[in-house]
This record gives C-alpha cells, structure tokens and sequence, in this order.
DNA sequence: CGCTTCTTTGACGAAATTCAAAGCGTGTGG
DNA sequence: CCACACGCTTTGAATTTCGTCAAAGAAGCG
C-alpha cells in the first residue's frame, strides 16, 4: 500500500531534524525545555505565515488595525522552540511556571503521574493549541507536558502576555477564551460513557482539530500509543484494540496500527454525540 | 437528638426568605435570574464584611493600596441578588452570558441536560466560589445552574469586570487564576477511580470547602440529592448509598439522610488521596 | 537478524449498573 | 391530629461492561 497518510506534523521525522540531537544530549527524554537554559530558540520560521493562521492567538497575532506597538511587542514575545525529538519533557510536574506555549508542529501529550507510578493521560495538543494555561493557579507546572513526535513551540512569557493583555483588549479576551475553553473539555472526558462512545468521540474530536489545521478530515495517523489513547479515554488499551477492530469490522473506520481512516465519519459521529453534545 | 447540624446556608429556610415569595410567582422553578429583569437586587447587605472575607475576590475586593478608583468601581459593579428559594435556575444553557456570579450563601448545582433528557451534574458551588466562568468561551451559557437551597449572589458583569481587569493587575490574575483552577477541577473528576475513592474524595472536598468558608470541617448537611451526588460522581446513587453504609459500617463517617459527620477524617483522606493528589 | 516495544486476541473475573421493591420522612388534606 | 401520598433513600438479586491476566503476533531499530 502506499503511503497515502498524511502525517501530523509537518516536521519531517526528527532523525533529520538538524537541531535535536546537538541540543538534546545523549538522554533527550529526561531534558527539560521550559525553564531550563538548553533548549533550543530557532529564530528562522520558514512557515510563520501559514502556521500562525492557524494558531489559537492567530486572531491576535495577525490582527489589523489594532495599536502597532502593542502587536510588535507581542511579536517580540514570541520564541520559537524547537524542533524537539519524541519524548522530549516540553515541561514536568513542579517546574517554575513562566510560560505558555502555542504548538507549532508536532503533538504534545499532558499528564500527571500521581505518587505510585500511575500516568493519567489528560490531553493531546495539535498545532495550533496552547498548552500550560493550567499552571497559572499556582507558581508550578501541575502536570507534565511531552513531546510525542517532532514538535515546535511558540513560547510566551506568561507574566509579559498577561501584561500585554491589558493593553491589547482582544488579548485578553482570547485568553480567557482558551481558559474557559479548557474547562468545557476537561468535563467532556469527565462524563460516564461507554468504551464505544468515549472512542468515536475521541476520532471524531481528533478528526474536527486536525481539519482546523489543514490536515485531511478521514485519514491521519494517531501519533501516540494505544496506551495513552486508553489511558486519556480511562479506557484499558485492551478495550481500545477490541472497540477499533469491532468498528471496523461494521465498516466505520479502517486501521492499521497507527493508521486510520475514517470510513463512516457521520455514523462514528452519531455514536459519539452523546458525549460531543454535552 | 438535637439539631447539632450546621446547614450550609446563612439564609433561614427559603419560607422565611422576604423577597423570594414576591420576585418569583407561581412557579419560581422556572424562573431564570441573570439575563432577565425579574431577578431581586439586595442593596441592603448586613454581612458583607464576613462573607467578603471568604469569598474567591477577597483577595482583591478588600485589597488595600490599590488605586482607590478602580476599587470603587469593582465596588459599583456589584450586584447582589436573591435570595432565590431552591429549584430556581440562576442560568440556563443557551441563555446570553453577560455576568458571572460569586455565591454569598446557599448551594448552586451546575449541569447540563442532553438532548435525550440525561442530566449531568458538572459541580456544586458553595458561598465564595465562582459561578459562570465556562460561558466566556461563547456568547451563551453552556449549562445550567440551579439552586439547591436558598441562595444570595454577588453577580457581575463580564465585560465590565474583564474591562477593570485591564486597570486591576491582581484583578486579572485572580480571573486567571480562576479559571486556570477550574481546568485542574474538572480532571479531578474524569481520572478513573473507584466508587469508594471518588465518595472519599467527594466528602473530603466538600468538608475542606465548607471550613474555608466558615463552617465545620466534620459536621454538615448535604444540601444535595443522593441523585445528585451519585450524578456528579458518575455512579448509580444505589451505589453511593452503599459504599456510605460501608463507610459508615466501617467507621469511617456517621450519615443520617442528609446529615453526616465525618468521624474518621483522617482514614477517609487516605482513600481520597489518589483521586485528590492528581 | 534478534531485540525491544507496541498491538492484538482470548478467557476469566470483578466492580458497578440495572431492575425491582421496600422503608422512611415530609407535607398535604381530611 | 391522623392518614395518605409522594419523593428520596436504602436494600437485595441478576446482569453487563470492562478490566485483568496471559500470550502470541507485528513493526521498528540497532
């Protein structure tokens, strides 16, 4: 078959990726990027244009007619991390929060792993979405943010955004959006809900947020493992293997491994309501 | 046994209360507060101080040193309402956001109801916390909030408290900080956990909020449903009426209705743990 | 090519839901 | 003041869904 999925990151697969292994050491999964002086700003953006676009702040960002000092400051705040190698902690538990970032390219996963060991997946972050709004209660990052793939960040400090908030009104104002944003999906995942409905939610969801930033709507890759599927939907992986086959076996999607296509979109859609419409 | 139950509300039972009678005719269930111009607004406040103290603004509504005008204003924006007897809807899903709300006293459920009728409990809000934080994303209130128990509410208006923010440092932080907590509460809530932690959970968190705010840390009423707590825990409240008999077979907690004492505080934080520390 | 890691599959078991019904309190009306 | 009805809560028994355990299969990587 050929290769006819497309995806997620338009990073081409980090071995290439010029600056990963010089700043990443021999042990790139246990550096810290975020408040640590070793990560890596890549002032050239060969794409600014287009991923900006698509950005959450893109309103901001691109916005016209607003007062030009305030936009070239917020243009200034901007640092672009990265790339980073999977694997790579964007942020962990108990770091100094500073920042807030925009994905640029990539996915990064969040979670929190409680005292015994135990992960709990709380979400996957796509270009476009910002993660690290949760750690403004408090002077720490509560959960742990990684690279699954390549990814590329737009950093902000989140004490010069906040100041800059208060002059630029529609700063603000997205900012509050994505917060209160964030709270609506994290009671999504809160709802009781079958192993089928939190799946077709989950394709359905990925499917809507990949389409935002230009990839195809019906066949992507899923760039993280059946156990962080499983464990961001408190699903066991073994739950999640057995749902897939048995969708596709009633022809609503078709997978292979990582692969996925997305046969029936509008019945996976009408399985999945039930927790997308609340 | 005497009446050694503190209720959760300052207000006497809503019977006594002298506006509710008179602002909510015949059917006051079906009476929405916010948007409309049926709402009571309480000018006359004989406890301000006390409940200004514990509420999620205090921090800024009391603040000293700050410019004296912007204070002044977050003052005049203050719009106390109620009291509204129990079963009145304080907003609606869909209604136009314009205001979010502290609680001054009595309990607000929030929840939403899908299409098919299923409701789903998202949160009960005791005196000092923050209500319609999740509707500034939108133009409209995404769920809907109801009284439990009489009511009194400090309501302010968005745009008006959004705009002082600008003028406000610690006002803004605080917004932030709000909804910033309000992500980490709703993922508390979607970890996946067994019945006997998420009660153990439910009841150390509701004592803890209830001292922050004034009341006894091991001796309170429920001023909810068990259908409501059942609901909002996502399990079938058969299962909440068993897992507290257990408790209370146990020694862990003394329940009577909706009357309970926690009698073994301690043992009950230890189950509570892995769902609270996340 | 052989290792590791991830994924899939099957059999079994446990936790919680569902269904059904009885108990308890409160408020209402006679 | 008592009887009754309604809603909420509790209890028991059967059922179901999903998790756990065990092991085999596939892909990627050195």
């Amino acid at each position: 078959m050929a290769r006819w999925f497309i995806r997620m990151t338009r990073c081409p697969p980090h071995g290439s990726c010029p600056a990963s292994a010089a700043a990443f050491g021999a042990d790139p999964v246990t550096v810290a990027v975020f408040p640590g002086s070793t990560h890596t700003v890549v002032t050239d953006d060969g794409d600014a244009a287009r991923f900006c676009t698509t950005c959450a702040f893109s309103s901001v960002c691109l916005a016209e007619g607003l007062d030009k000092g305030a936009l070239r400051e917020l243009h200034m705040l901007v640092e672009h991390v990265g790339p980073l190698p999977a694997g790579t902690h964007v942020f962990r538990t108990g770091d100094r929060f500073e920042s807030i970032a925009a994905v640029r390219g990539g996915t990064v996963k969040t979670c929190r792993v409680d005292r015994e060991g135990r992960e709990q997946v709380l979400g996957f972050h796509l270009p476009g979405e910002i993660i690290g709004l949760s750690a403004i209660d408090g002077e720490r990052y509560p959960r742990d943010a990684v690279a699954l793939d390549t990814v590329q960040l737009c950093r902000f400090s989140f004490p010069r955004i906040a100041m800059l908030a208060r002059q630029i009104p529609g700063l603000q104002r997205q900012l509050f959006r994505l917060m209160s944003r964030g709270i609506g999906h994290a009671e999504r995942l809160s709802g009781d809900h079958s192993a089928d409905e939190r799946i077709a939610a989950f394709l359905i969801d990925l499917s809507k947020r990949l389409q935002a930033c230009g990839f195809s709507a019906t066949r992507f890759e899923l760039t993280m493992p059946r156990t962080d599927i499983a464990n961001y939907l408190r699903l066991a992986p073994e739950t999640v293997s057995r749902v897939l086959r048995r969708f596709q076996d009633d022809g609503m999607v078709h997978v292979q491994r990582r692969e996925i296509e997305l046969v029936d979109p509008a019945r996976l859609a009408l399985l999945a309501e039930p927790m997308l419409a609340m």
